[in-house]
RNA sequence: GGACGGGUGGGUGAGUGGCUAAAACCAGCAGACUGUAAAUCUGCCGCUCCUUGCGGGCUACGGAGGUUCGAAUCCUCCCCCGUCCA
């Protein structure tokens, strides 16, 4: 990624649109670019976020690729915590009312998020604000005030609200406060651009709404395409279990992006990685025409996304170690070591819950049964089977298909 | 405040006294095939115990009580959601 400020508009330009969804408006993007050229001034670009749930996941990433880019070609990044309005909960694409947070909950979040956020952004050059700055502020005068600047027909407009009026799901008051307060972020943050995913385009629209109603001139907004989950068709999230973590050790994000749909590699290189549009044809063209084996071509992006969060090094370890255990079918060179006491003999079942590789002895009596479970490469389908670990000793454990675990008895 | 409809396993959704750990579908998991993709086929899919058996125990149909030999199913009260009226 280039590190070269203010280049000209249209370089700019092409550059923040890539992989983008929409543009609103293209040309007052322009304009602002241009304004901000001339001045010498950074455009001031945010992105807000409610920490919700604490881990991120490649999904969180798109967006924030995207507000780096801003910040690789000289502009100001700002990240806002929403803090105060995860209190709130946001209505986007839920299907009913979600359960506010605590403030425990949300100052313990913000601050992993922090952590996992500038292995994107850089650190140094980013304003990171919190909500509750201004919005703790705010009295009931502020707030019926900001309420009439919107109708409710409009606030109805929105997809999910139409939807669950529709399908008799509740929706609280409450939640129709969202957008409006998030609002006052963008007037506060004086911003020039905000960024979010597209079903985030609602609230975007209404904060550049509200900020002009405040006397500014009006952000535009750019928003990113939602990232396709593991499943290859519904959103990644966290609730639906399809998604890659960001901590994540390698071998296992490795594993994750191999196990996507085909047809999904191409969205993944155009919003996961920095190549440029003309690139991914190419890429898609040699696979299309068997020049290239698709397999490979996923192992590239695997590599490709995994290196900046672990390293170029690491990213190429979990790609050996992906060849040798799954293409060449040997045991992997290297898997979590899980240390264990001396302790006579214990059973199988039990073993495998102990080593958190299994949820319930039930399921582990299923899985043994069904054929999924081996020790040093040999398959073990007797449930009742005994594992000695009466004197030191180590071996390697799988269950299923991904887990494997290196047992060392003593 | 009133009238009416509704709350079932991760999701959708059957089931109106025993044959129901609860149909069916989706999701998920495992095996086969393969490129740990997709597609397909097969099996599994609450927890737990053991003598692993068409085995035993426990928990489960919004909540709490009750009727009954027996309740997701009947009764009472409560909570929650929606629709219409005010």
């Amino acid at each position: 990624m280039a590190n070269v400020k203010f280049k000209s508009v249209d370089e700019q330009f092409a550059y923040l649109k890539r992989g983008a969804a929409e543009i609103i408006r293209e040309d007052e993007l322009r304009l602002k670019l241009a304004e901000s050229l001339k001045s010498g001034k950074p455009l001031r670009v945010y992105l807000g976020v409610d920490p919700t749930a604490p881990d991120l996941h490649l999904g969180h990433t798109v967006v924030l690729r995207k507000l780096k880019h801003f910040q690789d070609i000289g502009h100001t990044a700002v990240f806002l915590i929403g803090d105060f309005s995860a209190m709130i909960g946001d209505p986007t694409g839920v299907s009913e009312t979600r359960p506010p947070l605590t403030r425990e909950q949300v100052d313990a979040n913000a601050k992993t998020y922090l952590d996992q956020v500038f292995k994107i952004l850089d650190r140094e050059r980013t304003e990171v604000r919190y909500n509750s700055e201004w919005l703790n502020k705010m009295n009931a005068v502020d707030v019926v005030r900001l309420c009439s600047h919107y109708r409710l027909a409009r606030m109805l407009e929105r997809e999910d609200f139409r939807s669950r009026l529709n399908e008799n799901q509740p929706i609280s008051v409450h939640e129709l406060l969202y957008p409006l307060l998030t609002a006052i972020d963008a007037v506060n943050l004086k911003s020039d651009v905000e960024l979010g995913a597209t079903e985030q385009k609602f609230n975007l629209l209404v904060h550049r709404e509200i900020q002009r109603e405040y006397g500014l001139p009006g952000q535009a907004v750019l928003t990113m395409p939602i990232l396709v989950g593991l499943d290859g068709s519904r959103k990644m999230s966290k609730s639906l279990g399809n998604y890659i973590g960001i901590t994540e050790p390698p071998g296992e994000m490795f594993g994750k992006i191999m196990s996507i749909p085909d047809e999904l590699m191409w969205s993944y290189y155009e919003l996961l990685t920095d190549r440029t549009p003309g690139d991914i044809a190419a890429l898609k063209a040699e696979a299309s025409s068997g020049k290239k084996h698709p397999m490979d071509v996923k192992m590239q992006l695997a590599r490709e996304v995994i290196a900046p969060f672990h390293g170029q090094d690491a990213a190429g370890k979990a790609a050996e170690n992906f060849q040798r255990v799954f293409r060449d079918r040997q045991s992997p060179e290297e898997a979590p070591v899980k240390k264990i006491a001396v302790n006579g003999a214990k059973k199988l079942t039990a073993l495998l819950v102990e080593l958190q590789l299994i949820a319930s002895k039930s399921e582990a009596e299923r899985l043994i049964k069904q054929g999924g479970v081996e020790i040093d490469g040999t398959r073990i389908d007797d449930p009742r089977k005994d594992v000695d670990l009466s004197k030191p000793a180590e071996f390697l454990l799988r269950a299923g298909k991904k887990k494997f675990v290196k047992v060392v008895v003593g």
